[in-house]
DNA sequence: AGTAGACCTGGTAT
DNA sequence: GATACCAGGTCTA
């Protein structure tokens, strides 16, 4: 049930703008390395991605540029999408220039070593649907139990021949049964989503306030939800609604303030606080950072 | 207050 | 081929 491009009739390639030149490394670390969970690499070297009720296909040429294509028709409204999926309105540049680089010789060496990383703006609830998938599970598995919610409980994609489909929405999940979620491989997270389900279902509104609700008041309201604990949180901020002072500690941060930041032995409270303190008011953005590098050389 | 165990289960290592 | 062990956490005793 590998959601692949193999339909229709697609649009012209179009160049992905605001956006910058990547190696290609870089661009699979930013649609692939644990932001997002429904990007899904092509035999000839392509990202087959959806969110929302978007579906894009990116290329990297060989200058580095990214260009995309989508069912043909959708053009318009995937041109926009992109936009905010992406943050082309963001000055990344920036925004990273501001990080401590110029006093921490670790972070400088990440910054260097993935040039152009960034952080996406993905659509709230499906980031929050996507990390409570998430606890203990691998990335690849990960995207498998959410190309089963889509395929089993998800809406087709309007206009492209219902040749793909958009992850279930919550009042959609809601109206699961929790056996339903548990045959989609969520295992113990099942009950966490189908309760948070309930939840969130009952309260129309309570998504799109949390999302625009300051950071201290936002995390205060996910943390209530079932399965939804610290890193959890974070991430959901982060990825899914541009607070770039989420500062997520998981296991690869662990490490990496513990090898490379003499943190050996701080308990995750502690790292968030040193994170808070050191990185500052941008401290998810070079979270980032430190995550791929520590992932690819750690 | 802080700390082990349990929680599902597919994949990978012995 | 079986069996053990682990995986980008959270909750609870």
């Amino acid at each position: 049930m590998s959601a692949g491009p193999a339909d229709p009739r697609w649009s012209d390639w179009q160049p992905l703008a605001g956006y910058p030149a990547v190696t290609a490394e870089v661009l699979a670390e930013t649609v692939d390395g644990g932001q997002a969970f429904r990007w899904h690499a092509q035999p000839d070297g392509t990202w087959f991605g959806q969110w929302s009720e978007i579906v894009a296909t990116l290329r990297l040429g060989a200058d580095g540029r990214v260009a995309w294509r989508c069912p043909a028709g959708s053009e318009t409204r995937t041109a926009a999408a992109l936009a905010t999926y992406f943050g082309t309105d963001a000055d990344f540049p920036a925004l990273t220039d501001a990080l401590p680089w110029r006093t921490d010789a670790h972070l400088a060496r990440c910054l260097r070593d993935f040039p152009g990383l960034r952080i996406l703006r993905q659509p709230f609830g499906e980031t929050l649907l996507g990390f409570l998938c998430s606890a203990t599970k691998q990335i690849v598995q990960i995207k498998q139990m959410q190309e089963l919610l889509a395929a089993r409980h998800g809406a087709p994609v309007p206009g492209t021949g219902g040749a793909f489909r958009r992850l279930p929405t919550w009042p959609e999940l809601a109206a699961c049964t929790e056996a339903e979620l548990r045959a989609c491989q969520l295992g113990f997270r099942a009950r966490y989503i189908w309760e948070t389900a309930q939840f969130v279902a009952a309260r129309p509104d309570w998504l799109r306030e949390t999302e625009t609700l300051p950071y201290p008041e936002a995390k205060d309201r996910l943390l209530g939800l079932p399965g939804v604990g610290e890193k959890v949180a974070d991430c959901v901020l982060l990825f899914g609604a541009g607070r770039l002072e989420a500062f997520p500690v998981d296991v690869w941060i662990l490490k990496t303030l513990g090898r490379r930041y003499a943190l050996d032995g701080w308990k995750p409270p502690q790292l968030a606080q040193f994170g808070r303190a050191h990185f500052g008011p941008l401290a998810g953005l070079a979270q980032q950072f430190l995550f791929a590098w520590e992932r690819r050389h750690g």
